[in-house]
DNA sequence: TCTGGGGTCCTAGGACCC
DNA sequence: TCTGGGGTCCTAGGACCC
């Protein structure tokens, strides 16, 4: 075929993803600003997953309380989380990734995911992926191309919607450079003010830090991470190996806050009954808990506790009620969350990639 | 009218040991 | 009276991602 294949990595990214698998169910639905989020009430605690192009002119986004998205369009179309509908979607996407000619897939979430390919026309290649993706599913995706992880992430958000677009060593900090840090995958608002605090205020000034600072500032692993990340680099090689979870966990946010001891007793038991069908759907043993409370209105607390190796549920439940036991008495409870912690398989952790999220 | 639910990884500090 | 230096394990909390 041809004489100059080089290694790309590909970053697929769906199309306003949940939104589009709705559509494509409901296609009366087509052009109507359309906000999906919790079971589908705004009246009740919950936040928006995703609103359609046509919902965010109102000025509705994704983490946006589903009451104040109903007030800023109150036209639009709310629909609840149908997570099956979207895993089985995600599904077929996957699938349809993994039949593309010499690619590994690194598969980062319900709509998103990392190709490895040998092609001398990567562009092309994402074309193809592009088509086939639509064939086979109805969605529309933008696919990112670049010489590392990061690189080729970062460049979906120019492609979008529909699009393709490459960021490479080239022409990195020229599209890059005078962006401000949060635009960089893994540098979120706290890390750019504390960036913006040593005068690091864009990408440029973040690939040129002196790595002493950011070694203070932020640790040993962390400091020259966000030094790599400024310049676009770190992973080059996309990487299938089968993800194993290192832990399950349940969540509720309560509709009326809890303020008796039976209740949040009662919560705890329910959520460790949750989180024990997870980690036995896996037949792997607990080895820690973690208790999160969420106090009204705002306070988070973890209280955390190791175990000793266990698949008795019993153990389980007792060990989150003891930990229970610690919650501060008399103030209302609005979320309490519960994760178990789960053995690893023996295996050397190389490079590190910001967020290897489940699948 | 406040802020979901599921994850990952890192850091700091105390306890404990030699 | 003063109080090393290295290591591990554990808990609490922070930050980020989809």
């Amino acid at each position: 075929m041809s004489h100059n294949r080089e290694y790309w990595v590909l970053h697929v990214d769906l199309d306003q993803f949940i939104a589009a698998v709705e559509v494509l169910r409901h296609p009366e639905l087509a052009g109507k600003p359309l906000i999906v989020g919790g079971r589908g009430d705004p009246t009740e605690r919950a936040v928006v997953s995703t609103a359609s192009y046509e919902a965010r002119e109102f000025g509705v986004g994704s983490g946006m309380p589903l009451r104040i998205a109903a007030r800023k369009a109150p036209d639009a179309v709310i629909l609840p989380v149908d997570a099956e509908a979207y895993t089985a979607a995600s599904a077929q996407v996957m699938a349809t990734l993994r039949t593309q000619p010499d690619a590994t897939v690194q598969v980062l979430g319900w709509d998103e995911a990392f190709l490895g390919v040998q092609t001398d026309d990567p562009e092309a290649y994402a074309r193809r992926v592009q088509a086939a993706v639509l064939e086979r599913t109805g969605l529309h995706c933008s696919i990112g191309i670049g010489d590392t992880l990061v690189r080729a992430k970062v460049a979906t958000g120019f492609g979008k919607p529909r699009g393709v677009f490459r960021l490479t060593a080239e022409n990195w900090l020229e599209i890059m450079g005078d962006r401000p840090t949060v635009d960089l995958w893994g540098v979120g608002s706290r890390i750019s003010a504390r960036l913006a605090a040593h005068g690091i205020a864009t990408v440029a000034e973040l690939a040129t830090a002196d790595p002493a600072v950011l070694a203070t500032e932020f640790g040993p692993k962390m400091g020259p991470w966000y030094g790599l990340l400024g310049r676009g680099e770190g992973e080059r090689v996309v990487d299938d190996t089968p993800w194993v979870a290192r832990g399950h966990s349940r969540e509720t946010t309560f509709q009326q806050d809890l303020t008796e001891p039976a209740q949040v007793e009662a919560a705890v038991r329910g959520l460790t009954a949750k989180v024990l069908e997870d980690v036995a759907a896996e037949g792997r043993p607990v080895i820690g808990l973690t208790l999160k409370v969420r106090y009204a209105p705002f306070i988070t607390k973890t209280m955390q506790r190791k175990i000793a190796e266990t698949r008795d549920p019993a153990v389980v439940e007792a060990a989150a009620l003891g930990l229970a036991g610690r919650i501060e008495p008399g103030r209302p409870i609005r979320l309490l969350g519960l994760r178990a912690e789960m053995p690893m398989p023996e295996k050397a952790r190389e490079g590190h990639t910001p967020t290897r999220s489940g699948w």
